[in-house]
DNA sequence: ACTTTCCTAACATCAAAATGTGATACCGCT
DNA sequence: AGCGGTATCACATTTTGATGTTAGGAAAGT
């Protein structure tokens, strides 16, 4: 079995410890950086000769730079690292935040230290470990929204959006849908009043924006 | 310990036949409906008193509709219902596709019937369980992109794109830049020479889907 | 010192879009 | 039968956008 070089930064130290005391002990993980904030943990990095580290223990709430805001920081130094949020939020802000900067997993701190370490071998494995709680909120982000109900366009009218959006002049969604040009823009007109705009640019923003 | 009813859709005999030896013979659920395709499931459930359902097992691959596609339908008899996918597909499209029909989670078949288990378990307490290479994938949805394009765009350039984006007309970016409309003119055609495109439309669409 | 890149700007031209007014016709509703 | 909403079309005008050429000045690199 391959060995896991790992790192912690944590500034609480009953839970530093106690991973510390975890993973430390045990002869799959190398244990090779604790810190506990993301300066110091950026310092311990810059250094002639830098740890080789494969997975990353971040917590959020730190003192100083927050670990999501040392996520960019931390990619920079080490573009490989797998990062493993672990932390006491819950909340969708935060976890799309952590996600989007590159962070490929999200543990509770209520997660038992036989949760986090199947995480760490899962993510060292290549794959992914959430929350139960966590991963339901990201697959509800890709949930059916509760239809908006456009009552206020009709169903022509939403068509003629469609051909907008879809990079098509008024002289071709003419020719689509077969009808004059001028009728093309009497409905554009009416849209366009209808949604409050003036101008195709809004509309395709709305449109691409699910608001329509 | 509440109940947990159970429902599954799967053409495969082994497999059903292996889902239902495990969960028919446990207390803790209640196996109550059992399909081999969508059609009938919904079938199923189009009688005077309808089943209660808290999950659903559903695979992709069935006769008639595919499980994704038939999603809508399912949701819309039973709007309640968790829905567990179970497939051996393993490709973005289909995860993505499932998820945004409004399955809850995405296990591989090759998940053990133990982890089915906890899977099915985890979607009663209200989470969301998906197999670690699925949950990966999800992540890297979320993921910083690789920067590409906007290499070729200055820092002017973005400015004057996030504007037009904004919905403002040459005229409102030139008096917001304070620069002169013919300036702004020529940026906007640098910019659809770097990006090769001709028109304010497919600028908003690059920029609103993070390529640029 | 020289080149390149970028931002700035003016002048010009044609295509496309935005806006307005007015009109005909169909459909469903009361 | 009459009303309101929708879809259709025409004509006209003004504004905006797309594309081109040319060019000066500032900053940065060679």
């Amino acid at each position: 079995m391959e060995i896991i070089n790992l790192a912690i930064v944590e500034d609480d130290p009953i839970v530093m410890e106690s991973l510390q005391a975890y993973f430390g002990n045990s002869p799959q993980f190398d244990l090779q950086v604790c810190a506990n904030s993301v300066e110091s943990f950026c310092q311990m990095l810059a250094v002639a000769d830098p740890p080789t580290l494969d997975i990353l223990l971040l917590d959020i709430q730190l003192p100083g730079m927050s670990g999501i805001s040392g996520i960019p920081a931390i990619r920079d130094l080490l573009p490989a690292i797998n990062i493993i949020m672990l932390t006491t939020f819950e909340d969708s802000d935060k976890i799309f935040a952590a996600l989007c900067a590159g962070a490929c997993s999200y543990l509770t701190k209520q997660t038992s230290l036989v949760n986090i370490k199947e995480a760490v071998m899962t993510v060292s494995r290549g794959g992914s470990y959430m929350s139960p709680s966590i991963a339901r909120k990201v697959v509800e982000y890709f949930a059916p929204k509760p239809k908006k109900v456009n009552t206020v366009l009709t169903d022509r009218q939403l068509e003629i959006v469609q051909c907008i959006v879809d990079g098509l002049s008024y002289k071709m969604i003419a020719a689509q849908l077969d009808i004059s040009i001028d009728t093309v823009r009497t409905h554009i007109m009416h849209i366009y009043r209808a949604l409050n705009i003036n101008s195709k640019g809004e509309l395709i923003r709305l449109s691409l924006e699910g608001e329509v």
